[in-house]
DNA sequence: AAGACACTCAACCGCTCAGCA
DNA sequence: CTGCTGAGCGGTTGAGTGTCT
């Protein structure tokens, strides 16, 4: 690859991460939460940096996330989502509970792409394949918008300029406007806007960022998290967090072990 | 059975933004 | 206003695994 890597001080392991690695961090973060990623590695006990460990804890640790593929129901929101932003995955993820955006992206890149290039609808502008090149105007059928097919033209033309990220969050900002406008161009009415499941998903945050083990600052211990996690429904119950905490100690090799515990412990239906 | 190829996804990187002094 | 620092984001990589020949 050749670049330099981020934390390139002698020491700090990379590659993937071990279940002890993965207790330190879990039982460091349950009992204190995390106030700064930068400072968890070292507190955790861990040759990690603060960016790979924020990335292990929100992409794989975090309590409240689904695990497994996407459901269709969910496929169609992220298509839907993407239609109408784009590749904001953080955006998309933030709109289906227990997602990451690393999740959706990889899902969007390894199959939601090819489907929909099976369905004969091109995965940037969400219009359909024979449609693109003899005619750049919306129909009934597609899911995007004049403004957000600009968006991904800029985007391709300038593979070095991220500046889609120049958006503010609330997508109010002008490079925002400028490259996806569907909230405030003449096309912006695509038939998403008609459905309310979206509407929905457009305005509305699932996650209310006080999620308990963001706030973890208190010695909480692991009982009262899994209680806390059972009354909010999330998918770790106690047992599960006993195991998940101990599960290396079984001989249990690397995370992926978590992986096919989390989906075997519930009829296949992702953890 | 074994090698080649394809696919998946965890993890990495660089960049940008936000907050603060 | 400016510069610094930490956090978050999106693009990309590559090891591991599955499938095909």
């Amino acid at each position: 690859m050749g670049r330099q890597p981020c934390c390139d001080k002698l020491g700090v392991k990379r590659g993937p991460w071990t279940a002890e690695e993965d207790r330190k961090l879990i039982n460091f973060i349950l009992t204190n939460g995390h106030c700064c990623w930068r400072a968890v590695p070292k507190l955790a006990g861990l040759l990690r940096c603060g960016k790979s460990c924020r990335l292990r804890w929100t992409n794989y640790l975090r309590p409240d996330l689904k695990r497994g593929l996407l459901t269709d129901a969910e496929e169609q929101v992220v298509i839907d989502l993407h239609a109408k932003l784009g590749n904001r995955w953080s955006k998309i993820a933030a709109k289906l509970p227990g997602r990451t955006d690393n999740e959706i992206k990889n899902h969007w890149n390894t199959h939601i792409k090819k489907k929909l290039i099976k369905m004969g609808i091109d995965p940037i502008t969400h219009e359909p394949l024979d449609r693109k090149a003899s005619s750049p105007a919306t129909t009934s059928q597609s899911v995007v918008t004049a403004e957000s097919k600009s968006d991904e033209a800029t985007k391709q033309q300038s593979p070095q300029n991220n500046s889609v990220r120049n958006a503010s969050p609330d997508g109010s900002s002008p490079t925002e406007s400028s490259t996806n406008t569907a909230s405030t161009g003449g096309t912006s009415s695509s038939s998403h806007d008609q459905d309310p499941l979206v509407k929905w998903l457009l305005e509305e945050d699932p996650l209310t960022g006080d999620e308990p083990w963001l706030s973890f600052t208190d010695n909480v211990d692991v009982d009262e998290f899994s209680s806390i996690a059972a009354g909010l429904a999330l998918p770790w119950d106690g047992a599960t967090v006993d195991w998940l905490l101990d599960y290396q100690d079984f001989g249990l090799e690397g995370s992926s072990m978590v992986d096919s515990h989390m989906v075997n412990s519930s009829n296949g239906s992702k953890f």
